[in-house]
RNA sequence: UCCACCGUAGCUCAGUGGUAGAGCAAUCGGCUGUUAACCGAUCGGUCGUAGGUUCGAAUCCUACCGGUGGAGCCA
C-alpha cells in the first residue's frame, strides 16, 4: 500500500510503497543505504544485494541524488536514527533519474544558494525553517480563533500610507498613483470597530535600502487590533500570543528543532509574563553600560537594542518612547503627553525587535491634530478620521513580524532563510 | 547611501611577481551498518571585466561589474 514517511510508525512491520526522492546515498558491495525523503519527512531505506539480486542492487547503487522514485520494503523500528524508523528495501521504480543536481552535499556559499533557492528548499534544514514557519501560522490562528478574533483581510494595494515615514513601493492604479501596503494597521482598526477582536495575516512591502540580517523587502506580518483595550490590555494579549507560539513549536516541531540543532532550553523559559523597562529606564540602563551615543529623544538602534535584551532570558517590552520618534496615531501618556502609550518587544539571543505595538488615540481632535502636525493632508485619510468620529472608543493594535519570529525560534542568522522566495535589496530571483 | 572584506575548476577554497593546485561533485573500480561514509584512479581552468606597470601578472595599480558582512531605517 501507498503511504508517506509521516505515516510509517502506523505500518511497523508491514510491506509499503513510498513516492520519495533520493537525498543521497552510500553503498559498499553488498549494502547500499538511500537517504529518501517525499515532503512529508526524512528516512532511511536499506538495500541489501542479497535481497534485491545483482542487478537491482547495481541500479540502486547507481541511484543519482534527487532521482524521483517509487520505493517499496517493509518498515522497521530502528533505534539508531533519531526519526526512529528506517525501510528495508524490497524493490523500487525510477519515476525520473536526474542528473548533476547543484546542491552536492558539501558546503555551498550564500550565494549559490539564493540563486537555487527553489532547489534549496528542499534540504533538510530548509525544510525545518519552514515547517516551523508553517507551525508557528498554524499557532497563530489558533490562538486568535480561540480568543475570539476576526481574521479580516486589509488591502494590499492602497492609496496612501499607514504612517509616512518608510519608503512605499510605487505603482499605478490604472490612471491614479497607487502603493503596496506597508502595514493593514489603520484598516484593521476599521475592523475593530465593526467586529470588536480582529486580526489580519499578510505581505508587507518597503523600498528601503536595507541590508541586515532581519530586513526582507516584502514580508509578513500578523497584525492584531482589539476594541475596548488599552495598551496594558494589549501588553498581555502579546506576551500570551507569543507563549503559544514558542510552546507549540516546541511541542509539534521537535525533530526540526532537532535538525537545526536549536538550542531549546532557551525556547522552554519563554513563558508569559514578559519582563517590562521603560523607554526612560532604558537610556539610563544604557548610559551605565557605557553607550555614549544615545541621548533621552532618539531612537534605539540594533546595538542598543540587544545590549537591553541580553539582560533578560525572555522577552522584554520597551515602553513609553517619546512621542516624536513614534507613529502619529500613537496615544500619548495622559500623565506625561511627551511619551506614548507604545511597546516594543525585543527578543532574546539578538534577533531585535518582533513586535511594535500602540494604544491608538481615540480623540478626533487630537488625531486630527498629530495629522496635520506630519503634514498627512489629503482626502486619502478622511476615512480613517471618521472613525473617530462615530463611537470612538479606546483601542490598541500591534504588529509582529513572521520573519523575525521565525528566524528567533528556529535559531537562523538570517531572516533570508525564513520565507520561501525572500525579496531582498539585490534579489528578485528565483 | 556609507564603511569593511571578497570574486581562481560545476561547488567550497589554497596559491601574494616566475610551469594553475586541493577537497567535494561527475565518471570507472573496491568495500555488509553507512550518517556531509570511506579507499584508489580518471575528468575538469578566458584566475569577474577593461585598461595599466613589468622581461614576465591570478598575484601590483586604476576604473567598472557582481557578491558578503555591518550601519542607518524598521517588523
Amino acid at each position: 500500500m501507498k503511504t508517506t514517511i509521516a505515516e510509517v510508525s502506523k505500518h511497523v512491520g508491514e510491506e509499503v510503497t513510498i513516492g520519495a526522492w533520493l537525498q543521497n546515498k552510500r553503498s559498499s558491495g553488498k549494502i547500499a543505504f538511500l537517504q529518501l525523503r517525499d515532503g512529508t519527512g526524512f528516512m532511511q531505506g536499506v538495500a541489501v544485494k542479497a535481497e534485491l539480486g545483482d542487478e537491482k542492487f547495481q541500479e540502486a547503487k547507481a541511484l543519482t541524488q534527487e532521482s524521483s522514485l517509487y520505493v517499496t520494503g517493509v518498515i522497521v523500528e530502528d533505534t539508531r536514527s533519531s526519526f526512529g524508523y528506517e525501510m528495508q528495501v524490497s524493490g523500487f521504480e525510477i519515476i525520473q533519474e536526474a542528473k548533476d543536481y547543484p546542491i552536492t552535499p558539501k558546503e555551498h556559499g550564500t550565494e549559490f544558494l539564493m540563486d537555487h533557492r527553489h532547489l534549496w528548499l528542499r534540504s533538510r534544514k530548509q525544510h525545518a525553517v519552514m515547517k516551523i514557519r508553517n507551525e508557528i501560522i498554524r499557532a497563530t490562528y489558533e490562538f486568535f480563533n480561540v480568543n475570539g478574533y476576526v481574521k479580516i483581510d486589509p488591502p494590499i494595494l492602497t492609496g496612501s500610507s499607514a504612517e509616512g515615514s518608510t519608503e512605499l513601493f510605487h505603482t499605478k492604479y490604472f490612471d491614479e498613483d497607487a502603493y503596496l501596503s506597508q502595514s493593514g494597521q489603520l484598516y484593521m482598526e476599521a475592523a475593530a470597530m465593526a467586529f470588536g477582536k480582529v486580526f489580519s495575516f499578510g505581505p508587507t512591502f518597503r523600498a528601503e535600502k536595507s541590508k541586515t540580517r532581519r530586513h526582507l523587502i516584502e514580508f509578513w506580518m500578523i497584525e492584531p487590533e482589539m476594541a475596548f483595550m488599552n495598551h496594558e490590555d494589549s501588553l498581555e494579549v502579546q506576551e500570551q500570543y507569543v507563549s503559544h507560539v514558542v510552546q507549540a513549536v516546541l511541542d509539534n516541531c521537535r525533530l526540526d528543532l532537532e535538525a537545526l540543532e536549536r538550542d531549546t532550553s532557551v525556547l522552554e523559559k519563554i513563558k508569559a509574563p514578559f519582563p517590562r523597562i521603560s523607554y526612560d529606564d532604558a537610556v539610563s540602563f544604557l548610559k551605565e553600560k557605557g553607550f555614549d551615543d544615545i541621548e533621552w529623544g532618539e531612537d534605539f538602534g540594533a546595538p542598543h537594542e540587544t545590549a537591553i535584551a541580553e539582560s533578560y532570558d525572555k522577552p522584554v517590552f520597551i515602553t513609553n518612547y517619546p512621542a516624536e520618534i513614534k507613529a502619529f496615531y500613537m496615544k500619548p501618556d495622559p500623565d506625561r503627553p511627551e511619551v506614548v502609550l507604545c511597546a516594543d518587544l525585543i527578543a532574546p539571543e539578538g534577533y531585535g525587535e518582533i513586535i511594535g505595538g500602540s494604544q491608538r488615540i481615540d480623540d478626533l481632535e487630537l488625531m486630527r491634530q498629530r495629522y496635520e502636525e506630519h503634514g498627512l493632508t489629503g482626502d486619502a485619510y478622511q476615512w480613517y478620521l471618521q472613525l473617530r468620529e462615530y463611537g470612538s472608543v479606546p483601542h490598541s493594535g500591534f504588529g509582529l513580524g513572521l520573519e523575525r519570529t521565525v528566524a528567533w525560534l528556529s535559531g537562523v542568522e538570517h531572516v533570508r532563510e525564513t520565507i520561501p522566495f525572500p525579496r531582498l535589496l539585490n534579489r528578485l530571483y528565483p
